[in-house]
DNA sequence: ATGGGGGCCGTACTATGGTACGGAGTCAAG
DNA sequence: CTTGACTCCGTACCATAGTACGGCCCCCAT
């Protein structure tokens, strides 16, 4: 695939131009040199597979509940190969994802009783602020 | 357990006495009357167990995914008795649940891939950009 | 009766992650 | 050689979910 504009990288990523360049603000995109134009300000940035690859990962991590400033850390961890805080970063996130994907799955149970409890009949109890009795929050 | 004041409500919720303020402001909690208190603005606002379990309520619809806006409609709902708009929103927040779980733990096994790969000793990869190759991500 | 810890209230500020806008420049097709 | 779509850049604004602050008031223990 050749090198393509912003929207192009854009769209790859499945965000929004000014996504992209929040993205750079932040310092977890590359900007590119301006090549030289025939005006005055020079022309058109041209991104790489590669500028794709870095946006992917910003979007996968992300879901992975990583903030945009522990991806920004990520990002640079990449190029010095620290591998120790690598895998400690890792390796917190996973205690995380552990006990979020347990979370989630109780208040699912949760909800799942209160759909079925709260039947299509008008009568029998429907108690929503009852439903979710036994589920511990711990996150935010 | 007799009647509290804001911060043994804020208390047995597990938040902040301004976010209990918060929450009233955006109608998720009840702000009770002042009682007649001695001097010219009354006295001070008493909560009851029922107060917290709503707030309780409140914590655990939002480890459920539900924004406040949505919080505040489930809330009104308990008194309206609509079953089938209960039904709805539990249902439809089951299907994400889902697909966040599934994603969480495709996110997770991407991490923990990239925790062994990227071992101890300095040679081998350590892939950070390429940990997510497989992840699609869908939220947001 | 007094002093200090709360409570009450309005308003302002924060962090996170974007989204929008306006003006100027660039580029390619017709 | 113009028109129109897109880029560039700075700055401003947005939503969500709080968090902080300051002035005043109230109440209870010492």
């Amino acid at each position: 695939m050749a090198d393509v504009t912003i929207a192009g990288l854009a769209r790859e990523g499945g965000v929004g131009v000014e996504t992209v360049r929040y993205y750079q603000r932040r310092g977890l995109l590359e900007t590119p040199e301006r090549p030289e134009g025939s005006g005055t300000s020079g022309g058109i940035r041209r991104y790489t597979a590669e500028d794709v690859r870095r946006l992917r990962f910003i979007r996968s991590a992300q879901a992975a509940g990583f903030t945009l400033e522990q991806i920004g850390e990520l990002v640079a961890l990449d190029a010095t190969d620290d591998r120790a805080r690598a895998r400690q970063l890792a390796n917190e996130r996973i205690a995380a994802l552990d006990l979020k994907i347990q979370e989630l799955k109780r208040v699912r149970a949760s909800l799942h009783r209160l759909a079925s409890e709260c039947g299509s009949a008008n009568h029998g109890p429907c108690p929503i602020l009852q439903a979710f009795e036994a589920a511990t929050s711990a996150d935010r």
